[in-house]
DNA sequence: ACAATCTTCATACAATCTTCATAATTCTTT
DNA sequence: AAAGAATTATGAAGATTGTATGAAGATTGT
């Protein structure tokens, strides 16, 4: 299990880094918005524990960041604001955990496990756009309460454009998705095709934007 | 028995979560608003425990969505409010049952027993779709009085299917269930045969629904 | 050995994906 | 502002994939 930690305080950062090593984890730790993502770019990670002060960027954009990345890792948030108001941001930006400040190791382990014991479990299972409702689980779409009937294609496309409702994807990036091997490279028209037939289902109300020259993405 | 936590504190839940598995119970975790929904769309669940705290929206809120959806899973209320005014309300709401935090393990549960030996008694061993009913004591099925013959497998197949009257059963899975040990892995279509045959024992009744690339479920 | 059940196979059918020709839109140039 | 170029939208036809079906052969239990 290889386990990222954001966090600027390096005396703080080193003790969990010591803590998880010895569970028998892979730790990486860094220090800056920059740096993590140059930890990203190199690894794969299941866990990231994220502080919410960095010195260059905030821990929260961070997390926003990952999210349009589509990094799936889970992500524990640690901060010394033990407001409601910042568990509650925190966990609709897409963290599966908070933790405040000051907090013991133990429990710190604790949480620890227990994520990755979850890992790519059901989360973020429903996505809500208008009155459109795609549930992850069943891969159903429901418009007002009505079951829509998406082929598994089309499902596909629809679902990674709203899992990032502000991430314009290239026609390109689409295609890979549905063809799970490396698309060829010569470019028909399918996403198109498909866009058109999702549009239609979805009664043309407008939600996939067409961003010339790129791709599409959908609109809140 | 299928058991949904709905708590947003992971720690927590996986606490639960353990000890209920330990007790041989299907345990599923919601960890918000929007996330039981999801879980409650896919499975029958005959007690939900619910936390009055959630990110998204408050548990009694949920409680509200539940009855409303005439969902009659019992329901066990989790909080930190101590106040008799919070307990009536979520008596009132229609739960079940209210613990406040902190509780014991034993205390839990107890209550939990409790709660399921209600429904427990006569539930679960006679299931109606439609005008089929499955007698599980017997393996007997009839359509309005009727008596049908059902082989082994086709039984099996209905009962499993008619008990999960939510959840899409892969055809691998369907398999796996009248072969008990390790399917083959060579797919044949075995699965389908049989479901003809089913559909056709049912006088074509819509009952069983084809999910394509998928499998099967069972359409109420 | 017999009957019931399970499994395989070939084929028919249906849903979905992909291509293609052409229309509509947007952007660029004059 | 109009013409031309590039990009996107659309309907319909063909190709592909997944499912349904009937019948024959294999297996099981009695």
């Amino acid at each position: 299990m290889n386990i990222l930690i954001v966090e600027d305080d390096l005396l703080n950062a080193d003790l969990i880094e010591k803590l998880l090593c010895k569970e028998g984890f892979e730790v990486d730790v860094a220090t800056s918005f920059i740096d993590a993502l140059a930890c990203i770019d190199q690894r794969v990670y299941d866990l990231i524990i994220l502080d919410w002060n960095l010195p260059d960027k905030s821990g929260y954009e961070l997390l926003e960041e990952l999210r349009s990345l589509l990094i799936d890792a889970q992500v524990l948030m640690l901060s010394a604001n033990d407001g409601v108001e910042y568990r509650v941001k925190a966990l609709n930006g897409g963290a599966d955990d908070y933790l405040c400040k000051p907090y013991s190791h133990v429990e710190l382990l604790a949480r620890v496990n227990s994520l990755l014991r979850r890992t790519n479990s059901n989360k973020n299972t429903i996505i809500q756009i208008a009155s459109v409702f795609i549930y992850k689980n069943t891969k159903e779409v429901k418009i007002e309460d009505e079951l829509i009937n998406f082929t598994p294609a089309e499902y596909e496309l629809l679902e990674v454009l709203a899992s990032n409702p502000k991430k314009t994807f290239t026609k390109f990036e689409l295609l890979s998705l549905i063809h799970n091997e490396y698309a060829s490279f010569s470019m028909s028209n399918i996403i198109e095709v498909h866009i058109k037939n999702i549009r239609k289902k979805l009664q043309d109300k407008e939600i996939i934007k067409t961003v010339r020259s790129i791709g599409y993405k959908i609109v809140s």
